[in-house]
RNA sequence: GGCGGGUUGGCGGAGAGGUUACGCACCGGAUUGCAAAUCCGUGAAGACCGGUUCGAUUCCGGUACCCGCCUCCA
């Protein structure tokens, strides 16, 4: 067994991880708000947790990683985009379009996530299903002195638990020096966050003891962590964005409700994701989404391999380059383990570098070793522990029918001609094999021909049309 | 203002206090009708300034620059 080793952003430190009970390791990874397509950055966190369960459930066995990644949908963001479709002359009710918003938002979200090759989580709880576990939670915490009802407001009162800050370092009062703080004028402290609010008429509620409304967004976390995985569990984890205020307020809830608990043994954070050098922002222009880049026919095999070629805790930035260059070696891997049974376990030194805090980019040095040793079913194995190379995930790899056709044609129309000493057109055939992306290798055996990062059918319809017999 | 991350060879990107990361590109050779692919081989690094050390790119301190968070955000 391989020890593997976090970088745990509580204690700033890499460690050895012991899980709580080897036969339940439990994981809890903040999920997305359900109100449009993932982008690109919400892929980071999904893979990054893909790639810790699968190499927490290669140690511990399938059965005993138990994995939650929560939707939220209950969120102002929905509520607009409800009420601007209701504005725009639909006849359901506000209940009924946002169900039809998230319903539609998390099938999206499933499939674009189901296209990177990341695995469902055991459980994705939905914010709406665990209200009454956040309204008695959050009733608790002012039973306990921690949270106080202010103008239909509960408020947490940050300063009734002295650890907060301690997770992103910061003080309260540092905070307050800073003071960008919304500044409600019935917190007892301006750094008091919401639990639960009111809901006006035209807003989705429930009932709760503090009359109709909606629970803040930390409580969701709160509660359904502890009704899904326990009071106490072993990784918590999202984009490092979401340490302050998301993570510490999830702490203070939880802990101030279970004190005895402990809640996360470790946290997790990814750095951001940045693109072309630059913060992806919908006003530089350079915002997209997993879907968008699917559309334009990146793989997400491709979108999965650049990802991992980062180190989750460095910043990761999305080039262009970058996307050929996966897509030239997964083309190469693909053609390489074609028709290859996989070895019956990973290469060693791939456990090993992913143990040592998920260092994927040492794995995928592993890869190539393997592929550069030409060990097939090695490479085949050790690339399915990074969710690469999957079964029935190469089909963007492959011709279709039609295009190895052409390509068979002009083959031998390319023999024929260096035949007849015809080299001038034989070079015509190969240099437009370059430019349609179609690489040609001709061994003792004959040609031997894949399709390159770029392969372009319609330049290859126009090479057979000029060339094809 | 407070907090955090980064800076490695032409590009991308890791680990390790002293021994080749790796990939792509480049260069030389083999091979080829010419190429491609392949094989062999050569180069090339760690922002800056100090400190610790026999020895630091790797540890410590400082400086510069870049990025992010502190407000919805993965």
């Amino acid at each position: 067994m391989t020890q593997i080793r976090l970088t745990n952003t509580r204690t700033r430190r890499k460690e050895d991880f012991v899980p709580i009970d080897p036969a339940n390791v439990r994981l809890y990874l903040c999920g997305p708000t359900v109100y449009d397509r993932a982008h690109l950055g919400n892929a980071r966190p999904v893979l990054v947790f893909d790639l810790l369960v699968r190499l927490l459930r290669h140690e511990y066995g399938d059965r005993a990683v138990t994995y939650v990644r929560n939707f939220t949908d209950v969120d102002d963001k929905i509520n607009a985009e409800a009420q601007r479709r209701r504005a725009a002359g639909s006849d359901l009710s506000l209940e009924a379009l946002i169900a039809e918003r998230t319903e539609e938002t998390i099938g999206w979200y499933h499939a674009d996530m189901d296209a990177l090759g990341a695995l469902r989580p055991d459980h994705e709880p939905r914010a709406t299903a665990y209200v009454g576990q956040m309204v008695a939670m959050t009733a608790d915490l002012i039973a306990k002195g921690h949270a106080y009802e202010a103008e239909g407001h509960v408020l947490f009162d940050v300063r009734s638990f002295p650890d907060y800050g301690q997770l992103s370092g910061r003080s309260v009062d540092d905070m307050i020096a800073g003071a960008r703080v919304e500044v409600a004028p019935f917190k007892r402290d301006p750094m008091d966050f919401v639990l639960w609010k009111p809901s006006s008429d035209d807003l989705p509620g429930w009932d709760s003891p503090w009359g109709r409304g909606r629970p803040g967004w930390h409580i969701e976390c709160s509660a359904m962590s502890a009704a899904l995985l326990g009071p106490h569990f072993d990784i918590h984890g999202g984009g490092i964005d979401l340490q302050f205020p998301h993570h510490e307020n999830e702490i203070a809830q939880s802990c101030c409700a279970h004190p005895q608990a402990g809640f996360a043994n470790v946290w997790l954070h990814n750095e951001m994701l940045q693109v072309e050098g630059k913060k992806m922002s919908k006003s530089l222009g350079n915002f997209f989404t997993v879907r968008d880049l699917l559309d334009r026919g990146v793989p997400g095999e491709v979108i999965r391999f650049v990802m991992l070629s980062t180190h989750y805790r460095k910043p990761m930035d999305w080039t262009e380059t970058k996307a050929q260059e996966a897509e030239a070696v997964l083309r190469r891997w693909h053609g390489l383990v074609a028709g290859i049974e996989p070895a019956t376990s990973p290469a060693p030194a791939l456990i090993e570098a992913l143990a040592d805090d998920l260092n994927a980019a040492g794995a995928i040095a592993v890869l190539h070793d393997l592929a550069g040793r030409e060990d097939a079913a090695g490479l085949l194995a050790s690339a399915r522990m990074l969710g690469l190379l999957l079964p029935g995930m190469g089909e963007w790899a492959q011709a279709d029918g039609e295009a190895a056709g052409q390509i068979e044609a002009l083959l031998a129309a390319r023999l024929a001609a260096r035949q007849a000493r015809d080299f001038g057109r034989a070079d015509a055939i190969r240099d437009g094999f370059a430019a349609a992306g179609v690489e040609v290798k001709d061994t003792a055996q004959g040609p031997e021909w894949s399709l390159a990062a770029g392969f372009n059918p319609a330049r290859l319809a126009d090479l057979a049309r000029t060339h094809g017999t």
